[in-house]
DNA sequence: AAAGTATATTTAAATATGCGCATATTGGCA
DNA sequence: TGCCAATATGCGCATATTTAAATATACTTT
């Protein structure tokens, strides 16, 4: 029951099943979500961690970056229907698509890849 | 989007996890899943008539009451899916267990089957 | 070890949510 | 029609959630 709860909770925010949604598309790091679904970082690094305390997703570093997928071998059972469910029944939507457009011309490479000010 | 957001935001609350999980016994009225779930008729009331919104629930008047039930013909897929899911990976829970036990020596009937002043 | 970069967390403010209480509404039934 | 039981809802309070900005942390790289 409190794993069903937390699942269904964390999935219940927009920021976040753009961000699920994207996760389906391919890993990514903090700033590849940021500039994706273009929020902030501080916006993007609490989402991703509130999907990874859910169970919906894993880390790895890589390098400078810790990259984040999809963990299909969750210890909470519910994430993984969950995820399924949304792959399976994919969502029309013109935010999600555009989400997936930006996704292909996102930069990882620094320095300071993200950081608006440093152009400004 | 609209839809599988709301549809997931109605699901993410225990007292309407518990009302869900009470319907997929059997079709209930409002003073039913009070006295099952042991809570206020406002509280009942208003969190079925969440779940109604978005989709998960459909009613009938039966006399006096107000029966709901799940809908499986719902225009939200969404709600479909996810009832389904809820079905099929029972949740293990004392909590839930308890209600259902409590479902079985529910009264229906008047006057004031629900009204604890009418014995005290 | 120092410098630099990506990510996490703290803080504070705005917004949203869940609840009980009291009251309104609905519709069956006399 | 008028009463009454069942259900719905407006309101206020307490709590939870979300966010940006600033700051701290955890690494890599030199």
């Amino acid at each position: 029951m409190r794993d069903l709860i937390k699942a269904v909770k964390a999935l219940s925010d927009e920021t976040r099943l753009r961000i699920l949604n994207l996760l389906l598309e391919r890993e990514c790091c903090v700033c590849e979500v940021m500039q994706a679904l273009n929020i902030s970082q501080s916006r993007s690094s609490r989402n991703l961690g509130i999907l990874q305390d859910a169970g919906f997703l894993k880390t790895r570093r890589d390098r400078l970056w810790i990259v984040y997928s999809i963990d299909w071998q969750s210890a909470n059972r519910y994430t993984t229907s969950l995820t399924k469910l949304l792959r399976e029944s994919p969502v029309s939507s013109k935010l999600l698509e555009k989400d997936k457009e930006r996704l292909k011309h996102v930069k990882r490479e620094g320095p300071g890849c993200w950081q608006k000010k440093r152009y400004e």
